[in-house]
DNA sequence: ACAGTTATTGATCGTATGGTCAATAACTGG
DNA sequence: CCAGTTATTGACCATACGATCAATAACTGT
């Protein structure tokens, strides 16, 4: 075979990424993890690898390497910042409600209008992710632990204000979110109508509450502020 | 460097395996479906892979690729399998008892007492993977849709015989369904007591469908009948 | 302007994935 | 007993994964 001089080198080579600019070491790991929060809400926890991350950041893998301790640690790591991040935004909405039905129904409209799909998503692959991954299976159990507290807090508040009417505020916590998370779990795969879902489980909630019928099926007032 | 005669080649060898025994195709190809099946109720469906199943079944990764026609086939295939199975089991369980009551208590009962978890680790990896693989997905809704169906038809039974009350039958078995996948997700990596998790859904339940308090906490009277 | 520090990289390793295909070896019927 | 059929395999391919480490290049303070 000939060989011809100055052959064109078949490299791909996509878009060459020139070197990244050097940065502080606090910045540049913000950043990646910034990123590493985008790629999980875009496409799922499992999308989220190293040369992902990487190239999303501008980055090569081994500076990802560099800044995290290892794919699971950042994948637990993620996963708990966008549900804390969801909790926050929540509550923050919540305090600015007045009475506990509203706050109920508010909580329960914003996480099954389908409007936080991308969350269930990162929900879904957690679960699934965990059986395998320790320190993710510690990071789900810890926010769903956060998420039923939040939801007991609420309960407990209606009960004390007077509007709720339960004996196990605790248990009748876990039971909605099961529901919530059990129906949004279905969503994803299945797009039933989301009212008809809100409907039947504000109906449930209602009836677990003591409240009145259609006391929370109405939408929310206004639409309190969220975090981008 | 010398050449040593003879020499010791460190092949790992893990019991050489000898050549699977010639088999008819119709055979074989159950074998490896039924080791399939195995690995995913042992494993999840996402240890299922290529390589995984021909070590199981003893046999050629290539021998496995012959049969089945991807690894994505065979995935949505399993889970189809493995749900179907539930759902005959149930049915056949439900058709030995009398009452619609006792009916829904049971499916209840076998379906939260923990003794299904290996089913459930498979629906959440359907609900993960479902997202990137569309044969899977369409395998998941199909078999959401059954399970819907096989509840719908139990209520729609006891309203008819007078037991329940409800004027949306459907919407109450898509309810009960996401209470009960909510549930056991959170239950594959969070145990809380099964026995609290069966109370509390019972209760719900029985405020779904108009029945008196404990009308389905208390356990069935029997073991019925179950596939291994 | 130079030396020291350190953020970033390329090269590489070992392992895993799903998939293809010609070659092999075990049957089968004549 | 032999020829034809075919179940099974080994040898690959291309790709992806997480991770490590010496080398490089961009800053910093003097």
């Amino acid at each position: 075979m000939l060989v011809t001089l100055g052959e064109e080198v078949p490299v791909p080579q996509q878009t060459p990424r020139r070197r990244a600019a050097r940065k502080p070491p606090e910045q540049r790991a913000a950043e990646i993890r910034a990123t590493a929060r985008e790629l999980a809400l875009a496409d799922g926890l499992s999308a989220m690898t190293l040369r992902a991350v990487a190239q999303q950041a501008g980055v090569t893998p081994a500076l990802v390497a560099h800044y995290e301790p290892s794919m699971e640690a950042l994948t637990a790591e993620t996963f708990a910042v966008i549900v804390r991040e969801e909790i926050a935004d929540v509550k923050a909405a919540v305090a600015a409600l007045a009475a506990p039905t509203e706050r109920v129904g508010y909580v329960l409209h914003t996480l099954l209008d389908g409007s936080r799909d991308e969350v269930t998503a990162v929900w879904v692959d957690a679960w699934s992710l965990g059986r395998r991954m320790d320190l993710l299976a510690r990071a789900v159990r810890e926010q769903t632990d956060a998420w039923q507290q939040l939801l007991r807090d609420l309960i407990v508040a209606g009960r004390d204000a007077g509007e709720f009417v339960t004996d196990d505020p605790d248990s009748v916590a876990w039971l909605v979110l099961g529901m919530i998370d059990g129906l949004n779990a279905h969503a994803l795969v299945h797009y039933r109508d989301a009212r008809a879902r809100g409907l039947v489980m504000s109906r449930a909630v209602e009836s677990e509450l003591g409240l009145p019928r259609s006391a929370l099926s109405k939408p929310p007032p206004s639409k309190p502020p969220v975090t981008p």
